[in-house]
DNA sequence: CCGAAGTGTTCGGTACTGCCGAATCAGGTT
DNA sequence: AACCTGATTCGGCAGTACCGAACACTTCGG
């Protein structure tokens, strides 16, 4: 009995399942993995998969090591990586503010775009302490637990935040994470008075982020920039003097994407939902 | 009259195409490419390139930018650039160390792996001058004509560079290019004897590198760090002296992957080939 | 020292997938 | 409005890319 209904007439298996192949061999961090365990994890015969890694490798995107070959993941993805982040100018734009953010502050300094809602960062700066968090790159980062994924939603409609809401279920990652819609309304208008966003351990315990969005030329939140730091050890700065240093530099951001600075968007945000915008403007 | 000889028994041709697509999507740098160029390049139908784009697009490694579709790299292979980079824990090792090299020079300062006798660049920090030039990870970089390369070809056996060498056919980039054989053997003996390699506007008119090999634990010579910068504002260094300050970094990179020394390595070497190593301990 | 069990690799045959081409649809331009 | 460019849809055949089973090879354990 053949399936009636092709699951997607406009989908190449054997191409996803390449991709599929590529999501298990990244999820194995530094010892790579053997063919039989990924044809395992695969669900494929090891002839099949064998094809697959043999043509992955052959451009590079997997590398096997031998003996007994040991695919990992290969360094065309650092290229391909590489070229992606150049594809979006705004990565290239953002890097020497970045640098300024961090040295300003002594902290990590990172970009997200928005993807679909969603924040993803495509570049980072590293601050010169000696601790490090696992701050990856090109993932998909929870939008109501992270301060650049609050800085986006505050620019959104009420109702595309409700449905990324219902998307993402607000899940719970620390004790601090919001998880009811109604507290992250009330978080979301805080942010647009104050014009910047703040994560106080609502992703990972003990880190701490400040971030603010960024707006490309037709007006619409492209993305945020903001910065991480260990909570314990956060220097002698104010909170609001962190937040105003973050904002003015997105709108720095902004303005060499050619789009409007927060203030501008804010007053039409606040006109269209009748809040008052006194306070936005005195802020920032 | 079906070819009796399937092309490759072990290769999967829609994965091939679809890294084709990858490879074409990622050659035009910013504004994207359109279903139709893309067919036209890969000299399939446009139905067939699209399925492949979809499935693609469906796993974030293009995105399609409305109107129009445009496609473009998509956010994922950021994601797996960074993840490639990780899992070379040499990458990780280095980059507290690229960032004192770049510091200490003030130039660009990147690591290369090598891969199969290429270098291939997966780490770059960049120096604070305002001049940038394209220095693109993960691409193979021709081993004759860049410092990082020649360090490299040095730690290798006559017969491995002979053989590198017809691959490549010494393919001339500028004016000071080496392109003969012979002279490259010169070199090569130059850059034992002195530990560091240089490349004096060999791969691109006006750029000065300066490079040195690093060993992993079985002794084997796993890369090359170095440092890159515009010739004409090369500061007031001399040339040993920056020279030996990359040699003593590269060193450390050896140290943290439980490897030798260049020293080491050098005396192992001139034993075999009966050079006279007083030279090298000299100078390094 | 020799088996046994686990690898990775090769190869036939066949069901089905993914290819092409032509037809349709959408949007912008003259 | 008619045109044109480009994206999308769909039918149908061909070939390909699956699977399974057999074959090498190494690594243990007895």
């Amino acid at each position: 009995m053949p399936a009636p209904t092709p699951p997607d007439r406009y989908t190449v298996r054997s191409v996803q399942r390449a991709l599929r192949v590529l999501e298990i061999v990244s999820s194995e961090p530094v010892s790579g993995m053997s063919l039989t365990e990924i044809s395992q994890a695969l669900g494929a015969s090891k002839s099949t998969t064998l094809a697959t890694a043999r043509t992955l490798t052959a451009h590079g995107i997997l590398r096997s090591i031998d003996p007994g070959p040991r695919y990992k993941l290969g360094t065309a993805l650092i290229r391909y990586g590489d070229l992606a982040s150049q594809q979006s100018p705004i990565g290239e734009v953002c890097l020497p503010i970045l640098r300024e953010v961090s040295a300003a502050t002594g902290m990590t300094a990172r970009m997200a775009l928005a993807e679909q809602g969603y924040p993803v960062c495509i570049e980072r700066i590293d601050g010169p302490g000696t601790i490090r968090f696992h701050a990856p790159l090109g993932r998909r980062e929870p939008p109501h637990a992270t301060a650049a994924g609050k800085a986006m939603l505050a620019m959104l409609s009420e109702e595309r935040v409700s449905e990324i809401c219902r998307e993402t279920g607000l899940r719970r990652h620390t004790a601090h994470t919001i998880t009811d819609v109604a507290t992250l309304f009330v978080e979301l208008d805080a942010v647009r008075r104050r014009g910047y966003a703040v994560d106080d351990e609502e992703e990972v315990d003990g880190v701490f982020c400040i971030g603010a969005p960024f707006f490309d030329h037709n007006g619409a939140c492209a993305g945020a920039i903001s910065v991480t730091g260990i909570k314990h050890d956060l220097p002698g700065w104010k909170l609001a003097e962190m937040g105003r240093l973050i904002g003015h530099h997105a709108d720095e951001v902004s303005k060499l994407l050619g789009g409007p600075g927060f203030l501008e968007v804010s007053s039409r945000l606040s006109r269209v939902t009748g809040a008052p915008s006194g306070r936005v403007e005195a802020e920032r």
